[in-house]
DNA sequence: GGCAAAACCGAGTAACTGCTCGGAAAGTCT
DNA sequence: AGACTTTCCGAGCAGTTACTCGGTTTTGCC
């Protein structure tokens, strides 16, 4: 689709390849901090502790910075994300989601470099679209899971759902990601209370394995 | 506590205050198109159709443009927050969270212009803050309903519920400005059970009015 | 060591940016 | 109409930006 690679030169050499990345995480910071458009290249060369000349030298222009940046935070991510939304049989609907929620925070705890994708704040189009094609493959992930455990549940309805919990977590850990690490912790567990009620709400699935006796209906809101 | 006043000079006559508004207007969809930071006075002056010259007459420089900008935001959005937290003892729970859930969307809807104020996806600093603190009185007037019907539950829980609930309608909402009408109506519905189900989870409050003698307790996590 | 390819550098350039300024035009008042 | 204020304009200035280019240094290989 794109007409030339976000690289104009692949780096051969190990020390080439290094002096990438550390403009890749310069890059990231500086786009963060002041956004795509005032971030300057000359600035991003010299706290990379490198020259402009050599940032040129791999990279065509500015915008193929933020397109390197997408790609390496997918690269980095989707593996994460391909492992989560496995099912498991042997936990029940409460402790997956507990799992998915749990992992997805690790994860951006581990590495925060990859939240500006998803924290909605970042100004290149294509970081953004690189941020919602991994927001589409949560929904798709969810739906998935979904559709394995509930099977009752008409499709069009599934997918409303799922995009809604994919929407309300990844909303949720942005916001666990901007307090202190104490804060975080109940965020963390409030998301899941959130998940798990929602579901309780639409589809009727308590957390607890299967019905317990308790038949209390999902209200009729027509 | 800013230094100086967003305008440079005020626009007494109507052509001019017509003018100011709609160099705002162009201010903002640009903003919102191409980032603060890439966003030019020139282009901004052009499109809105009058002349650099006249931009800066009124406004001193590119971030009195934001600054500007979230006033008016804030001025406009202010009294709607206003009156959607102020308690109704007619409705119930679930009413209450019905109207607030309804009465942002619908201002949104009608007001598209103060949606970038809310979605994050702002590069000005100036606008974020603006944003933030719309938020901030969000959830205060939340903790404040929560606190009238409430009063059971501990100060420190309630906030943090209360935060939740600010930020999940947020997101929501914004997700709701995102797809056709038709899809908009249902994840609006969609927001309300969410909010209900996650009430239900940890207050143990059920969105009818009174308690009706379940006296089932908030589970015990830890 | 010799040599070619890869990597690195940073002063320089053309283009663009935010913003000014002097003057023309439109509005207001008497 | 005349005088004064407000509004409008856009060429142009000083500073900045993305990006180039010729030359130097480093690396890999014989």
């Amino acid at each position: 689709m794109s007409p030339e690679g976000p690289l104009r030169r692949r780096p051969l050499q190990a020390r080439a390849q290094e002096r990438v990345e550390r403009i890749l995480d310069t890059a990231e910071q500086v786009f963060a901090e002041v956004g795509f458009g005032s971030a300057t290249t000359n600035q991003i060369a010299q706290q990379a502790g490198t020259s402009i000349g050599s940032l040129y030298e791999f990279f065509p222009n500015k915008e193929a910075l933020a397109r390197a940046l997408a790609e390496r935070y997918i690269a980095r991510i989707a593996p994460v994300y391909d492992a989560l939304l496995v099912d498991e049989p042997a936990l029940d609907g409460g402790e997956l989601i507990n799992r998915i929620v749990e992992s997805l925070d690790r994860y951006f705890r581990e590495h925060p470099g990859a939240v500006p994708l998803l924290n909605g704040r970042l100004t290149s189009p294509e970081l953004v679209a690189a941020g919602e094609r991994l927001q589409g493959a949560l929904v798709a992930g969810i739906d998935r899971l979904l559709a394995n455990r509930r099977p009752d549940v008409i499709a069009e309805h599934r997918v409303t759902v799922a995009a809604v919990i994919a929407e309300v977590t990844r909303s949720m850990l942005m916001m666990a990601d901007q307090v202190p690490l104490s804060r975080r912790r109940v965020i963390v567990r409030e998301t899941e209370r959130l998940v798990v009620g929602y579901l309780t709400e639409t589809v009727g699935d308590p957390p607890e394995a299967s019905t317990v006796g308790r038949t209390k209906k999902a209200p009729r809101t027509s």
